[in-house]
Formats: structure tokens, sequence, C-alpha cells
DNA sequence: TATGAATGAGTATTCATTCAT
DNA sequence: CATGAATGAATACTCATTCAT
């Protein structure tokens, strides 16, 4: 039940932008303990220190307000990974970084991969917003490693090189998962390891080997 | 308000046995389009075909419902893979053949992987029992790649070993998931796929091969 | 939710006279512990030992059910106080025996009391059945209290010894209310005070004082 | 569905104290009408005139509300009798005039009074808080006797002492559940009875006289 | 800008009661 | 005699959302 709060409000006055990002750290953190259907409105004003009717004017529907803590997310995480892996340098140099930027930046913002994955992956409305943001992803990796094929003069087809580039996110999204739930890891070994699985896999495709069902 | 006084019932009276299963079809059903939260006890009883008491006096509550599905699907699956790789044949066929398994269940039941994995994962009282059932099937992965280096005399770290399953099992799922959302797939062809990408890093790694990051 | 069951039923079939028993017993039992809403009819049929149609069919509804126990309880209380005290006596001796018979009852059926009174005070439906019981144990006292006046060749009004009558049923059931919540009490020294407390009371009104309120 | 428009809202927005209190004479009633279990929120908030969650908001689940009606009526009660009996008054007097408050106040507040003893006796939840409130009482009865006796120069045992406090708040309760069920008689006549008989008891118990069981 | 007051609509869960066997 | 299967109806409790101030 509603506590009985003191006559004298405790509240400041702050510029919309401020409040605003206090909101969605919010956010942020209860979509990703609760749930996005579990998590309640009240619990989020009430963690930003600040009036429910507040967010509504500043954010919007619980809806609006999960997409905005979706593209906040979406953007950063897009944003560390694509600063790391610069385009000039060889590409498991590139593929290197930018598994050590996604998995650092996972390491450091838990609430917020929790959001963007664990949460929107299952619900309907945010699926089209989430398949964007993955769908940048695998185009960078599948760019990465059509850039390299390219530069040893080979082909491959771009289905091939999209399921490949899939399987990588898959793994690394996996592994991140992991890494999520266990605070005492440390993300580098974690992307060494996507690494080695990753890139000894993916060299001796990109080389030109390929495995076949065998006739059982 | 008036009493249905007609003589012939428009139910059936259907042993339990039948019940729990139609339910349970049902709940995984609804379970899988909605999500845990959004999904109705109420829609669930109806599609169904029975009243919602007789849902809780068989199955008990929402949360009692839902371990219920995913006991059974898992089960489901774990067996389906278990049956298809047979502990004496050569490793990368045992590999294969439980991809394909693997695949195979899951294009057959997009509703039951959906429940298992989308709607368990994000939700804490379930987190235990999905972690049980990965658990179960890294152990599975990681045996038949262990089982396949003692055959060559080779040696290789607990962890690795595991790591490199988690990382297979990881981009597994991750593939299942897009398979799940995509009807008109061919889950044997993206078991192929998912076996190059494994198969090929995994073969290198196994063989002794190991990357190490660059001094960038 | 419920158990599954072995298929080969374990009931006996047995006269009615004894089912009826076996019910009221249960019902007594449940009802004092959890109150007549709170208690449930599937409840009362498990701790019969029997389905829940059989309840129906033998005794009722649950409020017939709940009737039929205070019925069968007030009649035991009711018998067991009129036995003990002979109209021969002396009143004091009459009282005094009455009482202890009736705490004796209340000690040994705490279940039983527990239901008449406790349960059956505040709900309507139950009401006049209840009076009815109380009116019989006023009735009882204040004759018992006229006699010894009669005897003695004095008068007193009719409102009068009812008043006595109700104050004493009520003190005494107030104390029994207090021995059915400690097992450990002794009934017979419990009603030992009681008639002190009566009696010593009641003693000097039947000699004609009387206290009047003071003028402040 | 159609939302409300009009622009003059139904409801009037007061003050929380205000309300609450509303709240609290609406579930007094209802629950001295229906028993706790047959009290619905939903009744209890029409017939506040307002909105169940507001209830929920304010006070809390129904247990809860039922608590508070608790508290608010027994410390009105203890305070009505407490600012009735002045310590420096004759026993007698202080006795009986706080037998006319308390008859007094149960006259006035059937509905409260109902609440206080015929629902909350038989519950268990509720058990604790009377049996508090029930102690308070027979503590200041005990007090009052126990001071007559030592301004006399006379010594009594402190469990008699308090067995005859606790007939006589037993008998009280008795004679004003009578009085609650009888909206036209006295409450001042019926404390006068009450004095009468508990006085003229208590009066040669305090005066040394002692009944033995006879030996029958 | 900021909030306390307010609610409509929905959901899980329970229970007395009945019928077909 | 005896029961498992079945349900209509009710109820506590929650939550996103809005409005008057």
């Amino acid at each position: 039940m509603l506590a009985r709060v003191s006559s004298t409000p405790a509240y400041k006055r702050l510029p919309r932008a401020v409040r605003e990002q206090q909101m969605l750290d919010a956010a942020v953190k209860v979509f990703s303990r609760r749930g996005f259907h579990a998590a309640s409105m009240d619990e989020i004003a009430d963690d930003a220190g600040i009036s429910k009717p507040m967010v509504y004017a500043y954010l919007g529907t619980k809806e609006e307000l999960f997409v905005a803590c979706l593209h906040r997310e979406g953007t950063r995480m897009t944003e560390a990974i694509a600063g790391a892996a610069a385009p000039d340098l060889p590409a498991d140099v590139r593929l290197w970084r930018g598994l050590r930027a996604f998995f650092g930046f996972v390491g450091a913002h838990r609430d917020g991969w929790a959001v963007l994955y664990r949460q929107a992956r299952g619900s309907q409305p945010f699926a089209g917003e989430l398949a964007t943001m993955r769908a940048r992803l695998v185009e960078v990796v599948a760019g990465m490693l059509g850039h390299a094929l390219r530069a040893e003069g080979r082909e491959v087809g771009e289905t091939e090189l999209e399921v490949v580039a899939y399987a990588l996110v898959g793994a690394s999204e996996s592994l991140a998962d992991w890494l999520a739930d266990h605070p005492e890891a440390d993300p580098e070994k974690t992307a060494t390891r996507m690494m080695n699985a990753a890139w000894l896999g993916a060299g001796r495709l990109l080389h030109g080997a390929t495995w076949h069902p065998p006739q059982v």
C-alpha cells in the first residue's frame, strides 16, 4: 500500500534532458530485472525518483518507453562495436576487436544487454525493432568476412556468408548471455574463447573447406 | 440466472491422462504465442476446450503449468537428440546426427521451442529449469568431442572443451531461433550449415590449432 | 492440484449411519479450525475419507451440513449439563454440577464448542439455531435460581432473573472460550473459579441485596 | 469501449485522511454485516463511494484493512472506557463508570463492536490483535479491583484477581453481544444490571468470602 | 514543471455444486 | 453405494493510464 509521504515535496526542477536520462536508466534497470510485462510503471517511476505522470509526459506509453530503452542501448552497443573495428585492418584483427568490444559492452552494461536480448526477443511488439538491430550486426560481420575474402581473391555466395555471420553472432549472443549471468567472469577472456571457436572455424571455411553430410 | 438444463452435455468426459495432454498442448501453444505473462489461463482453458478449474485441478498454478510444459518439451527434445546420436559412431557423424535431430525437432515443434527458450530464458522462476536442460545438452556435446579426442590420443582441458561445446550449443540455439521465425526454411539445410561452421572450427581446434589475440 | 490416485478404489461400503457420523466428525473438526466460510467441502470430504458427492447426498448443502453439526454438538452439550444437575438437589449444588458438566464438556470437545459458539455466533444464517440453544441454557439456569428463591420464600422479577442468568451464561461462555484456547488448563478448576465469581454474586442478589448507580 | 468524456467528473478529489476514514467507516459496516470472509472488497469500495484500487492503495490487503478497523474501533473503545474511569474515585464508582462507558460505546457503535468481537474472535489471523485488546481491558479491571483491595488493607493472589476480572469482562462482552442484537435495549440499564451481578459478587469475594466445591 | 488522487479493465485462483458412470 | 470429471460464478488483487491542481 502507498506510504504516506512528507508534506514538503522533495523534488527538484530539472531540465527535460536530464530527467529523461534518469528515467531511461531506471527503466532499463527495472525492465532487465523483471521483464517487460512484469515491470511496473510504478516501480520505474519510483526508481527514477519521479512521479508516474512525468514518465508518461516525457516518454509516453509503457511500450514506447521500452522502445526508447531499446534504442538507446542498441545505439550504444552498435557504436561501441563499430568504433572498435576500423575498416582498414586485417579481417581477423577487425573481428577480434569487434568481439572484444561486444563482450566488453555486455560486461559493462549487463542490464542493457538483458533488455535488448532477453526481454525483447520473445515479445512481438519489439521483434521488428530488434530484428533491425541484429540485421545491422550481421551485416557488419558479413562485411568483414566478405572484405577479407575479396582481398584474397576468393568468392563466396551471399547466403553462405550470411549464415556464417549469423551463427557467429548467435554464438556470441549466447556466450554474452552466459556472461551476463556470471558477474565474476572476465569479458576479455570470454571474447578470446569466442574468437578461437569462431575464427578457426570461419577461417577454414573462408579458405574453401567444406563439410558434407555423410550418406547415413 | 438460467441453469443449463439440456440432458445432452456439450462436453465429453475424458480420462485424466488425455485431458492433461490436451491442456499441455494448448498451454504450449498459447505460451509460445503470447509469452508467459501475457498468456491468460482463460485462453489456455478455452483452447484446450475445457474450463479453467480443470486446468488448476490437474496441472496447478500458471507457473506450475509452465514448468510442466517446459518439462514435456524439454524431455521430448532431449530424447530426440539422444536417440539420434548413437555412441558407437565417429564423432562427426554423431554431431551431425545430433544437429539434424535438433533442428528437425525445432522445425517440427516451433511452438515448443519458443516456449522452451524464448519465454523461459528471461524469467527468473524458470531459469533453473532451463539451465538444467542446457547443461545436459552441453554435457552431451562435450562428451562427443572428448570421445573423439581421446580416440585420437589427444588431450584437451575440461574448460576448453566446455567452452567450445557452449559456443556450439549457443550458435545452434540461435539458428534455431531464426528457424522458428522462418517457417519456410528447411531444417536439414540449416543443420548442414551449422555443421559446417561448427565442425570445421571444432575440427581445427581439436587438432591443436589455437588462435591468440594480436598485440594491438 | 489433485493428486493422481491409484486405480483400485480403496473405499469400503459402509452403512449410512456410520458414514454420517464420520462426516460430521470431519465437518466439526474442519469448521472449528477454519471457520464456516474458510472451510472447504473438499477438505471436509477428504478428512472424512470420502468423496464430495457422498457428503452432498447424505447431508446436503454446506449450510445444512453446518446446521447438522450445530445440532449434534448442541444436543450433546445440553444433555451433558441437564444430566448432571438433577432437579431435587439444592440450588448451589445444582449450579455447581451444571458448571462442572459444562466446562467438562468444553474441555473434552473443544472442536464442538468452537463450532457452536465461535463460528456460529457471527453468521446470520445460524443465529436462530444458536439463539434457541442459548435460550434453553438460560432457561435452565434461571430455573435453578428461581427454584432456590421460591424455596426460601422470596420473589424476584422474571427479567431480573433472566439478566442474572444471562450474565452467568455469558461469563461461562467467555471462560469456556479461554479454556478452549488453553489446552493445558484444568476444566474442573475453571469451573470452581466460575462458581466462585458467580455464586457469591448471585447469592447476595438472591438474598435481596441491590446495588444502585451513584449520583455521579 | 467508450471512454468517459464528460468534463465534470462524478467524483470528488479528497485528501487522503478523509478518504481513509470513509473507507474505514464502510469497512466496519460491511465487515460487521457480512463477516470477514463473506465481505467483499467490492462492496466496501462501493459503500465508501470510491473505487477498489484506492482501498488497496491506502489501506492494503483485506486482512490489513480488517486489522485497521480493529485498531480504530478498539482504540476508540479503550479510550472511552479509560476516560470515564478516573483513578482517584472509589472502586465501585470507577467500575460503574467503566461499565457505563463500555455499554454506552457498544450501544452507540454496534457495528464496531460486532467487527471487534464477533468477527475477530474466530479467525486465527486476528486472534492476536484481539487478545491484546482484551488483555488491556482485563488488566484495567484487575487494576481497579486490586486498588480497592489494597485500600482496604486486603491481599488477594494475582491469579484469583485475574480470573475474577476475566469473568467480569467475559460477562460484559456477552451482555454487549446481547445488546448489539437488541437495538431497542437501553445501554445504561444494561450496564446497571451488569454492575449488580458483578459488583455484589466481586464485593463479597473482595471481602474474603470463598465458595468451595461440595463433596458430591 | 510536477504530483496526488482516481479508476476501468483485466487476471489468477477458489469453491460449492452437479452429473455420468 | 461411490466417485472422477466437470463447471459457473465469485473474489482478491494489480496495473497502465489520466485528470485536477
